[in-house]
DNA sequence: GCCTAATTTGTACAACTGTACAAATTAGGC
DNA sequence: GCCTAATTTGTACAGTTGTACAAATTAGGC
């Protein structure tokens, strides 16, 4: 017997996966990269749905369970501006940064979830909708607050434009390296949480300013 | 012969490869959503891969001239604000709207870039490098001169999330309709363009805020 | 209406896919 | 060391894939 072959396993589909997507990744192709046969994949996970099934749910409760808890963090901040960047945080820094200490970290799956969204495969896209959803309506509610007046509509489409950014900056990192003709890292994940909490943090936080704004011209 | 068999095929491909990607699609689905034979496909374009870059091909030609048309005129515009707000609409609405009367429109031909994108296609991947950075380098010099002192960095990884932004709009608008209890419609493109505009556009003009700011406290 | 070139069809091919299952191997309790 | 259950392997299967190419069909100039 291996040391862990099914770990193994599950740590290559998610490499794979996020590296070319769903339908593109063979059975064999996870096997070969764990040094075992393709049998032992039918054997561990019945089928490459299941076996899909099962790589959300190991990443998806750790990585959410994270963000509630730096999202109650956040929520102890009374400053509304103070807490809005924290919430980003809480929202932003789990997806980018190893969820649990042992796997191959939460960048890794976050940029397979962006690939297999992207895809459009209906095993992915039902587990997300689930899964996801509750914890994303949780964080605009607590945004909504720390921009009174801010309408649903423009808090809704900036959390869509956060998630797009996010998966958008691991899909494609090497795009920042050449657009910058070289002088940003578009791989520096700290950078990357850095700007982009830092762009949502002001997108967000203009919902709400329009009266300040006007009030001070 | 059909009346421009050619011309649907490489409609219903855009469509195809928009909605499961490249790899999901099969030469057989292209031709049966045409009425059409397989071999019609290899006859016309050769192959899978030549066929994807003259579908890039037709699109991205009309996309960027037309960004760099409204890119021109906004570059006429004296007020930095407002010209900043003209820069991202010329980005954007392009990518959104029909680029050529005929053909399928360009929402559907981002979607589909925003997909290969995603999955990694080494083909798509080249041609994107060539024809899009270009055109991005210009853009990001116009939207720094509306925004004195800001930094290559913000400035480049900005650009890097309004395009994931736009993306994301078009991969998963639905997304959009359920995070607002239906109340916000994900498909309604004008309006998607209008958020992701203003969104864009605080986000940019924060990065040259700091001063100003600073000197109103 | 004929003839040539352009187009479309049909079919064949090897390679690869997910899945199933018998055989071989291995682990750990006794 | 043995025995049973868990694991791993090997192989077979039907279906699908991109591509190639001969045959059939069609278009448009003459």
């Amino acid at each position: 017997m291996r040391p862990n072959l099914r770990e193994a396993l599950l740590r290559n589909a998610v490499t794979l996966f996020s590296r070319s997507g769903y339908n593109a990744v063979s059975l064999r192709d996870i096997a070969k990269a764990s040094g075992a046969n393709v049998g032992s994949l039918t054997y561990h996970f019945g089928s490459k749905a299941k076996l899909l099934r099962e790589v959300y749910e190991r990443h998806t409760v750790p990585m959410n369970a994270r963000r509630r808890e730096l999202l109650g963090e956040a929520l102890r901040i009374s400053d509304a501006d103070q807490r809005l960047m924290a919430i980003l945080r809480a929202y932003v820094v789990p997806a980018f940064v190893s969820s649990s200490e042992g796997d191959g970290g939460g960048a890794e799956f976050t940029r397979m979830r962006a690939v297999l969204s992207a895809e459009g495969n209906p095993d992915a896209q039902a587990i997300i909708a689930d899964a996801f959803d509750e914890t994303s309506r949780a964080f605009i509610k607590a945004l909504a607050d720390c921009v009174p007046g801010a309408p649903l509509e423009g808090l809704v489409w900036r959390s869509q434009f956060l998630l797009g950014s996010l998966y958008y900056a691991l899909i494609n990192p090497d795009r920042v390296t050449r657009l910058s003709g070289g002088t940003v890292d578009g791989n520096d994940r700290e950078a990357a949480v850095y700007q982009l909490v830092e762009a949502s943090y002001a997108s967000f936080r203009s919902l709400g300013v329009e009266i300040r704004q006007s009030a001070a011209i």
